[in-house]
DNA sequence: ATGGTTGTTGCACAA
């Protein structure tokens, strides 16, 4: 069983760019972030065409996220159920697809530190962490996967020096990404790749990409369950290249 | 990297 996430960036700017994805790699799962899109106007027809069941949750413009399943999709949920992130926009759903619970995310980005954003950040992580503490078990079949904006660790930028003072990388965001490891998440792409300088993300200036100049924020978390069943992991660097494409790359895991 | 890009029910602003 092959589980993707992609945040990318327009699902309408990107959906040629996603079918085809879909058709290369062939997830049994995607989910998907920023689709900035309303949910009256996400691809249901399109998905369906190509196997995928889609559950999307957007306002349209800002955020949105999605889950595309070829392995059934129930319970679909938009957890914070408007206390939460969702007063900033969806930023979360969450279904059960071929007997595992997924949950697409995408984190606010902070801005900045000295501002409410990044506050608001900070926030939308103490919610997240409290929904998953109440709303699952460690010893679920459980998967959070999304853009969460944080860079655990200096291994997950290419300069640990040109991020102090910044987000993404503050001591109070990786707290926030420990808590959800404490909770009993297993970072999956770490499980298989300890090299420093693997990233899911490049700014779209200054030929950055290229360059190298990345930061690895996008994640796949899994519990103990699936970290066992976990047999590799990938991010797809070839996605953010050619023509128009998002600023993020997909990353999957495959799973026995 | 104090920005060279890309996206938007755009025409500034978010990332």
């Amino acid at each position: 069983m092959r589980i993707a996430t992609w945040n990318v960036n327009s699902l309408k700017a990107r959906e040629g760019r996603v079918e085809e994805w879909l058709a290369l790699r062939t997830p049994d799962v995607l989910l998907m972030q920023e689709t900035k899109l309303s949910d009256e106007a996400a691809p249901v027809l399109p998905f369906r065409m190509a196997g995928y069941e889609l559950a999307h949750h957007g306002e349209g413009r800002w955020n949105g996220v999605a889950i595309a399943s070829r392995v059934g999709i129930a319970d679909v949920s938009f957890g914070f159920e408007g206390r939460g992130p969702d007063a900033e926009g969806a930023r979360f759903v969450a279904a059960t697809c071929g007997g595992i619970r997924l949950i697409s995310v995408y984190a606010p980005n902070g801005r900045a530190l000295e501002t409410p954003f990044y506050a608001a950040k900070l926030d939308w992580f103490d919610r997240l962490i409290e929904w998953i503490a109440r709303s699952a078990r460690p010893d679920d079949a459980l998967i959070l996967g999304g853009d969460l904006n944080v860079a655990p660790g200096d291994a997950d930028v290419y300069d640990p020096l040109v991020y102090i003072g910044t987000t993404h990388t503050s001591a109070p965001e990786r707290h926030a990404f420990g808590e959800l490891i404490a909770w009993g998440l297993v970072d999956l792409y770490r499980l298989h790749h300890p090299e420093p300088g693997r990233f899911t993300w490049w700014d779209y200036r200054a030929g950055n990409f290229h360059k190298g100049l990345g930061m690895r924020i996008d994640h796949l978390l899994g519990t103990q369950s699936i970290a066992e069943r976990c047999v590799g992991a990938e991010i797809d660097r070839d996605a953010r290249k050619g023509k128009l494409p998002s600023d993020h790359a997909p990353m999957w895991i495959d799973l026995a």
